[in-house]
DNA sequence: GTTGACCCTGACGCTGCGTTATCCATTATC
DNA sequence: GATAATGGATAACGCAGCGTCAGGGTCAAC
């Protein structure tokens, strides 16, 4: 699947994408980004998909979100890469502006004018914004419940999260009610108790309602099993609990 | 002279240039902004004076300086604000092109390219502008030679000496190798002595050529001592030092 | 004279790496 | 196939630039 001749290594990485190698293997350390693999001997290799990761990383490091933060959103498996680009695109925006109050102040200096006005170093203004998009972005309850899972699993965890509602998405074509219905119902039950949490009835029954009314938690699923799956999924837990 | 209604206390300095009460403390702890006074209880107060380095600070700040780099700049005597300020523009507007050149890439990623470029994010070339930043106004080799020495000492050293130019453009009018003019001479290098390290009519030789050529000495110390200063000083000095 | 807002000085903690130091792996050269 | 050069790994320490208590003075108001 992963062509090899495109698995760079730690040094070739760092220079592709201007970090360090000492950042790299922080990064690898902190769970942020995991090497695609390692050879036998211990070594990093990044494929694309990882590169990829980086440059997420590094446009929201630009934004001064901390790694921790940076981690969560990435991990989260209803991390929402479009909606994601649109907002950092605003706060870009918004740093560009904000770095061109500081000319404008500079000018003015230059000028002789003495103002005191230090508005231009307020940067309250964006981290309201960024406040916010911490609320939209944040990991979801269920994921903040189990801080404790090793880095790996996490990741691993989002990707079979997802397959769940991808193979749901093939059977669109039958009933909520239908047998094998249920039991990918039961599987995503099963998966959640197993990896994160004792998932009673209640809660994949309140899990149920937010999928199909939050609208970042369809888009994703959606993105995933294919139009409709979130819906779908919302109505085949409701016939699940109820039982 | 200081009008004590103009005078800030740590909080009012805090909220007016919105960095935090902390910041101020450590800005003081590392001889980065002193406080214009303390009252008798120890209470720090910023008068506009303090408060106009304070936006220096925080320009430079935006601009990734270390808090030393800064410190060293700022207090160096022959510190040109005016120069400053047209690098600092510069290095904003680079800033803010960078800032663009990251838009555009977000917005690539957007629309489903998957281009492997890191190039936004490499900052070499404002790194590069800024080590020529950093030569041009680094702290020139005679303020570098006394690091030893308080932080409030080293800025009040830096108006003595100016002071001293200041009152050797009072002569300008007299000639080079007038009594009067050669005791100011004198009296420069005895503070150099005093202050920083043993200046040898050799040394001060060496200095009074660099005060008529560099151009930045220059500027500061004919803004000191009004044009021409430099150059008379650079005479004075040369026949002081040959007797 | 006491309350509440404000100030101080430590001192410890944290993030995001830079920087050795020391040792294994791989490749190129002889 | 020996050896040097190059590249990789882990471990450990260090540092800047503050945030964040903890413990304790000050000062105006009431």
């Amino acid at each position: 699947m992963t062509n090899k001749t495109q698995m760079l290594t730690v040094q070739q990485a760092a220079r592709l994408s201007h970090v360090s190698i000492r950042t790299l293997h922080y990064y690898h350390q902190v769970g942020l980004l995991l090497p695609t693999a390692q050879t036998k001997s211990g070594y990093r290799m990044y494929d694309k998909n990882a590169m990829k990761r980086l440059q997420h990383i590094l446009l929201f490091r630009k934004l001064k979100f901390s790694l921790k933060e940076i981690r969560q959103m990435l991990d989260d498996p209803f991390f929402n890469e479009q909606e994601a680009l649109e907002k950092q695109i605003a706060l870009l925006e918004m740093e560009k502006q904000h770095t061109q109050q500081l000319i404008d102040l500079a000018n003015a200096l230059r000028k002789g004018d003495k103002i005191m006005n230090f508005d231009a170093f307020d940067e309250s203004e964006m981290e309201q914004f960024k406040q916010e998009a911490r609320k939209k972005w944040g990991r979801t309850a269920a994921w903040q419940a189990c801080e404790k899972k090793n880095p790996a699993d996490m990741q691993n965890a989002g990707k079979d999260m997802m397959q769940l509602f991808a193979d749901l998405g093939t059977l669109l074509h039958l009933s909520p009610a239908h047998p094998a219905v249920q039991q990918q119902v039961q599987q995503l039950q099963q998966y959640i108790t197993a990896h994160f949490y004792p998932c009673t009835n209640e809660i994949l029954s309140g899990l149920g309602q937010m999928y199909a009314q939050d609208e970042r938690f369809r888009q994703n699923i959606d993105a995933h099993g294919g139009p409709g799956t979130a819906a779908f999924a919302a109505k085949a837990i409701e016939i699940f609990t109820k039982e």
